[in-house]
RNA sequence: GCCGCCUUAGCUCAGUUGGUUAGAGCGCUAGAUUGUGGAUCUAGAGGUCCUCCGUUCAAUCCGGAGAGGCGGUACCA
């Protein structure tokens, strides 16, 4: 059998990964980024934005993974031969615009900033390769006020977003602490040839709420396979070595005295773990006089993230509640937002050591425990007042009635297609519009229009079964007087929004 | 990257032990109803059965490769 000759037309898909975003969620997500951004403006930080793309080597020095530049980020070259990668964070474009502006700012720097970035990963559950951001960093302080005061500003961020209080808590950790039990388990930290080691410690330990302490033992040890069959290669350390690291993870107990006299003893003599427990018992100290207890913020060991380019305090903001997903499972969101501090990050434009601090929410997932909470405005959903269009002849005379609406601030459409009345009902219907006007040739003649009150014509609709009674009745339908149109659909509108 | 499952109409899915015309429900368009969104009845439109290669007289169905989706795992700046 010949195959039919048929035109080839290209498949209308978006590449994996990607997403569209409709009405309903920019709105909400737009009232969502204005909150944040209320939130970081009060604490004094000052808006930046970045283009989306930036030259390769101006990101790509914090790549962990050198071998394969374009791993992990979209990049493309330039007719000049230079390459040029999106952004993957927020991060790395204020390190780059803080270098090249460094003597015209005001030190510390503080800066908020939002936007998308780009992930050329693979997508998963909740995953995307273009998300949105809202960072806000203090640079040019290693104060640890600084590390505090970030911490504050996510929880009110968060807050004033709508998730409660205890549904959230952000953790603190520090880097320099983790380097100490190392220290104390005869493995140096800073030595290069330990860094590949640290950071399979590292993302161990980032584990912990997930595998648990046998499946942590296992990566800190020889290794780990998962269900899959999927092997994870290990740290490779000694049993008397994994022992007090488990013994830090899981040191988050009890009040914030309690926990860092434990971490204290952790960490022995070495003397950058001492400096990190003293750096954590300070931002702990500045949190709580500001009123921030452990209801908000927590010292919680397990919290590394995964960067290594952090040098101190880690945060974390996780969500604690669960909700109930579309198939009945219950859902954790986990971890919407992450920060900490980067000492080096300037440094390898500069040359010289800018210490910043700083913190990521991650407003795509957020919106998404939002929209699970149930606390997505959904009052907006409400579409235009539809004016029908009875006789194209007087398409001008709609086309006032619209306008006369619209100048009322009522938001207010002519019907614009071409299809009959049925049709128009149904589309205004469809948009849920609060009610349509009618003018046929009998308003017209006496002057007047018709407003049919759509919510209240739907109520009504259950109780009539008979199609003759449905259409003779005509439900919830007034006439005016054509000057008295605005004024009547005000009274209409009035009603459903009470 | 690795492992598993999946891909048939706009959506949810049947089905063909390989054979001429691939179905249902919902949705969509329209008529019954000269000017009324719901309900009811009727009609209509809509398909490269994911793609390519192979086996075959013949492939949506069998074999191989690839793409895409879902889930797990790894990575996550």
């Amino acid at each position: 059998m010949a195959k039919k000759n048929k035109t080839v037309r290209p498949k209308a898909r978006l590449p994996r990964g990607l997403r569209d975003v409709g009405a309903h969620e920019i709105r909400a997500m737009s009232d969502m980024l204005d909150a944040i951004r209320n939130v970081y403006d009060i604490y004094g930080f000052e808006p930046l934005d970045t283009p989306a793309f930036e030259y390769s080597d101006a990101l790509g020095k914090a790549l962990p993974d050198q071998d394969r530049p374009n791993a992990g980020v979209f990049s493309f070259e330039e007719e000049d031969g230079q390459w040029v990668s999106l952004r993957y964070d927020l991060t790395a474009p204020l390190a780059r615009y803080v270098s090249e502006n460094y003597d015209g700012l005001a030190k510390p720097f503080r800066r908020y900033q939002t936007g998308p970035v780009w992930r050329n990963e693979k997508p998963g559950p909740g995953r995307y390769r273009q998300f949105t951001q809202f960072d806000a960093d203090t640079v040019g302080t290693d104060n640890v006020a600084a590390d505090a005061e970030i911490c504050m500003l996510a929880a009110d961020a968060i807050e004033r977003i709508g998730i409660p209080r205890g549904d959230y808590v952000i953790k603190i950790n520090n880097r320099k602490v983790l380097d100490g039990v190392l220290q104390t388990a005869g493995i140096d930290p800073v030595a290069p040839e330990n860094a590949e080691q640290r950071m399979t410690v590292l993302r161990a330990i980032d584990k912990l709420d997930r595998l648990g302490r046998e499946g942590v033992a296992l990566l800190l040890g020889a290794g780990r396979k998962d269900e899959s069959g999927d092997y994870t290669k290990g740290a490779e350390l000694a049993p008397e070595q994994i022992a007090p690291l488990l013994d830090f993870v899981s040191a988050s107990d009890g009040d914030l005295d309690t926990i860092l006299t434990r971490l204290r003893s952790l960490v022995g003599d070495s003397e950058r773990g001492q400096e990190g427990v003293e750096e954590l018992r300070q931002i702990g100290a500045l949190l709580a006089a500001a009123g921030f207890e452990d209801d908000r913020v927590r010292i919680d060991p397990a919290v590394v993230r995964g960067l290594d380019y952090y040098t101190g305090p880690v945060f974390e903001a996780e969500l604690t509640f669960e909700a109930t997903g579309d198939d009945g499972r219950a859902v954790r969101f986990g971890s919407v937002g992450g920060g900490g501090r980067y000492d080096g990050l300037v440094a390898r434009f500069k040359g010289v050591v800018v210490p910043a601090t700083g913190f990521s929410i991650g407003v795509s997932r957020l919106y998404a425990a939002l929209e699970a909470l149930g606390k997505t405005n959904s009052a907006t959903a409400t579409g235009p007042v539809v004016v029908l269009v009875m006789d194209p002849e007087h398409t001008a005379d709609y086309q006032a009635m619209t306008r006369d609406l619209r100048t009322a601030g009522i938001r207010s459409e002519m019907y614009v297609g071409t299809s009959g009345m049925k049709a128009q009902m149904k589309y205004a219907d469809k948009r849920h519009a609060p009610c349509v006007i009618i003018q046929g040739d009998d308003e017209r003649a006496a002057g007047e229009v018709t407003i049919k009150d759509l919510v209240e014509g739907s109520l009504l609709s259950t109780k009539i079964e008979d199609n003759k009674e449905w259409r003779e009745s005509r439900p919830a339908q007034i006439s005016v007087k054509r000057d008295e149109l605005v004024e009547a659909v005000k009274s209409v509108l009035a009603r459903h929004n009470g």
